[in-house]
DNA sequence: TCTCTCACTTC
DNA sequence: TGAAGTGAGAG
């Protein structure tokens, strides 16, 4: 058996794309033109398709696993019925009762993943795979409830940079390394209606990362679409690069199976929160106490209790003890011993139950002024979180209490150790990490926030802004990591303001933004208009057989946006741009996309397909070009995309988001305006109307990242520099210069 | 950096 | 009771 042969349900697909977008943009366009499968996509080097795809550990449910097999061993399409399920064409085709739906998202422990963000998260990979922690959940709303859906997420690489942990903090050490085979993760419960899904905190905790390229948790998909076989496999074990950055993605597809998942249109969900750095063992102390602190299964290494950890720390303390009596008897009253002393003193700080140790690994630290300073400015900003850490950590995030306090992103701004280290209680803990990895050399001053975010944050934080514009400039064409995010959340409405491009640093987000975001519609997919039109014709009743009770919408929407989109798209850019832009909005309509303002809905089947397009051009120059839409809002889905489209040429990308980026500023509508009269940003208006809200987060934190925009970075980094300053005079010390942003 | 084993935990 | 998930620490 192998899951690899060709699917019999779906016809040759040779002008099928990856839905995903490649990270490197431009290569792919090219690919996709001329119908070659995207170069940029490492050969996948696929477990055989044997004996392990039946053996696949629990993650992935056996229903789904039985539907995938059997579909591929039998060549006849599975139903919700099963393989041998008589099919039901007739049913399949009949017109349903179509519920537009309006799927809102929001991240459960929240505050979890901002205290790990706000330090550089960092996951453990290992050989035979780790589970992610804090696990991965969140709750869905505004399903059709009767409609199914399949829900999915991965993991794609944040940026194009290899990072390394140095001086405690993460800073940029070269290029990335190739990027490992891309697998999604198909939540064990998929398909099921939305009522099912609204029903309950949907959670991915079963999935695993490991750093084993010959992992044997990975599938092909029981489908030869071009796009899919090969360039994506699923599986319950994702493999990523240690030392590099990814951002865990969410994605939402209404389709009653499996097979229907490659020519339906996901919509995806990024959290900024849940950014993190893959590491084989941990670095930042910070994060490891945090994660023992939390994670049930460490509680052996907590300072309460009897686990090893308080033994080895009784241990330590009574060897520190000894060890300072011998040595002021040996050298009597020295500096050294004096410092020696305070040194003990903060282990024995940190060893009060009250406080957390660190155990021996303080000793690294002995309070070194450096860190002692950076510490207590830390402290300050950090006291606050605290305080609520207790409260904060465990419980799932309720809806509304994650929106207003906003994203990580948008109270604090940068993403990776920006926060300045510790209080007293994190002086013990950051044990060897004495400034702390506050600062991470992605990190970005930038803030996308909208008009509170800036209000919003952190004093410390600001002056991570500014060193982390010095770092920038030390690593020139780096970006920072900028959870800027607004956290759109379901708050579509919620988006404060327009994105404010404000507090963009300089390497903000822009890049991110786009750079072939695997996500976004790369501008290859839409270039396959009458192939499309034509294959989602024949497909049509095609995938409607193979779903015996077809919820309906899914592929007749899909089919029509495509469709349209292809039509839209046009075969070139130019084409694209004329489309009327009535006519892109009623090609948003008709998936069903809101066309609201800010916070609404993103019309980004076609908007981001636009953007994604220019990013592509861009990211062809950029280093960038892994960069998913980092600065966006997570609630709302980042994009929307079927995977078949026309190619547009690609505008650029940095001249389209420049354009629109002053729009945004004054609002929405005069954003939209703004895209709209932009030459380059023509496609991108007409793809969609919804453009607005998050995408114009997108855009204002691509701006900054283009190097048109040197002069608003400038202007961006100065004010965020002011603001820095302000905020700085509390903080103790002056703060170092951070990681290094673009 | 990475891999492996260990003692500890949860479920 | 045992499988499986933890970080520590040695190599």
């Amino acid at each position: 058996m192998s899951l690899s042969m060709r699917d019999p349900v779906i016809p040759g697909t040779s002008m099928a794309y990856h839905p995903f977008l490649p990270h490197r943009a431009p290569d792919f366009a090219m690919s996709a033109v001329l119908g070659h499968q995207p170069p940029f996509f490492p050969a996948l080097t696929l477990p055989p398709n044997g004996a392990t795809a039946l053996s696949l550990p629990g993650a992935l449910a056996k229903p789904i696993m039985d539907q995938l097999v059997g579909a591929a061993e039998t060549g006849i399409p599975f139903s919700p019925l099963g393989p041998q399920a008589p099919l039901r064409p007739l049913k399949a085709m009949e017109p349903e009762e179509e519920v537009e739906d309006d799927p809102k998202v929001h991240l459960e422990a929240k505050e979890l993943w901002d205290q790990f963000h706000k330090r550089g998260t960092e996951m453990v990979i290992t050989k035979s795979g780790r589970r992610m922690f804090p696990p991965f959940k969140v709750r869905c709303s505004g399903l059709d409830k009767k409609a199914k859906y399949i829900l999915l997420m991965d993991i794609i690489a944040a940026d194009d940079c290899r990072y390394k942990f140095h001086n405690s903090r993460w800073m940029v050490a070269g290029k990335a390394d190739p990027e490992m085979p891309k697998r999604m993760y198909i939540h064990p419960d998929s398909p099921a209606t939305g009522e099912q899904w609204m029903s309950k905190v949907v959670t991915f905790h079963k999935l695993k990362l490991t750093n084993n390229i010959s992992d044997k948790h990975g599938f092909n998909w029981p489908s030869d679409h071009a796009a899919w076989q090969g360039n994506y496999s699923f599986g319950t074990q994702t493999i990523l690069n240690s030392m590099h950055k990814y951002q865990p993605r969410f994605h939402i597809v209404r389709a009653n199976d499996i097979l229907k998942l490659p020519y339906s249109t996901f919509r995806t969900y990024l959290f900024p929160e849940t950014e993190f750095i893959a590491v084989t063992a941990y670095q930042n102390d910070k994060i490891t106490q945090l994660k023992i602190d939390n994670n049930p299964f460490a509680k052996g290494f907590r300072d309460t209790g009897n686990g090893r950890r308080e033994k080895r720390k009784q241990l330590t303390l009574q060897s520190m003890r000894v060890f300072d009596e011998r040595h002021k008897k040996e050298n009597g009253t020295s500096d050294e011993s004096s410092s020696e002393h305070a040194t003990f003193s903060c282990f024995a700080q940190a060893s009060s139950p009250a406080v957390s140790t660190v155990g021996t690994s303080n000793l690294k630290d002995l309070c070194p002024s450096e860190a002692e300073s950076d510490t207590e400015a830390e402290s300050k900003e950090e006291h606050v979180h605290e305080a609520c850490d207790a409260a904060k950590i465990s419980t799932t995030t309720s809806e509304e209490p994650s929106r207003d306090k906003g994203s990580p992103a948008v109270l604090k701004p940068h993403l990776f150790g920006a926060e300045p280290s510790g209080r007293a209680r994190d002086n013990a803990r950051a044990d060897k990490a004495s400034p702390d990895s506050r600062h991470s050399p992605a990190t970005i001053s930038s803030s996308t926030r909208g008009p509170g975010a800036e209000e919003r944050r952190s004093p410390g934080r600001e002056g991570a802004a500014v060193a982390k514009a010095e770092e920038a400039r030390a690593l020139p064409g780096k970006e920072a990591f900028a959870p800027l995010s607004v956290h759109s959340d379901a708050a579509a409405a919620h988006l404060q303001g327009p994105l404010p491009g404000l507090g963009f640093a300089p390497g903000l987000a822009g890049q991110q933004f786009f750079n072939g975001h695997p996500l976004f519609l790369h501008p290859g997919q839409f270039a396959m208009g009458g192939a499309f039109s034509s294959m989602a014709a024949g497909m049509g009743p095609l995938l409607a057989t193979v779903s015996g009770a077809s919820s309906g919408g899914v592929s007749g929407l899909d089919s029509t946006a495509m469709a349209s989109a292809a039509a839209a798209q046009g075969l070139s850019g130019a084409s694209a741009a004329t489309i009327p832009f009535h006519l892109q909005q009623h090609v948003l309509a008709s998936q069903g996309l809101a066309m609201s303002p800010f916070g609404s809905l993103f019309p980004y089947p076609y908007t981001y397909m636009a953007a994604a397009a220019a990013a592509s051009s861009a990211a062809a120059s950029s280093s960038m070009h892994r960069h998913p839409f980092l600065s966006l809002n997570s609630m709302r889905p980042r994009l929307r995309y079927s995977p078949y489209s026309i190619p547009v040429p690609v505008p650029d990308s940095s001249s389209l988001l420049s354009t629109a980026l002053p729009a945004m500023a004054a609002g929405p509508l005069d954003a939209k305006a703004a895209l709209a009269v932009s030459p380059a940003s023509v496609a991108a208006v007409d793809s969609g109307s919804e453009l607005n809200s998050r995408s114009s987060t997108l855009s204002s934190s691509s701006v900054s990242l283009s190097p048109k925009l040197c002069s608003e970075k400038e202007a961006a980094t100065s004010e965020l520099q002011s603001i820095q300053r302000l905020v700085s005079g509390l903080e103790a010390k002056p703060e170092r210069s951070r990681s290094e942003s673009p």
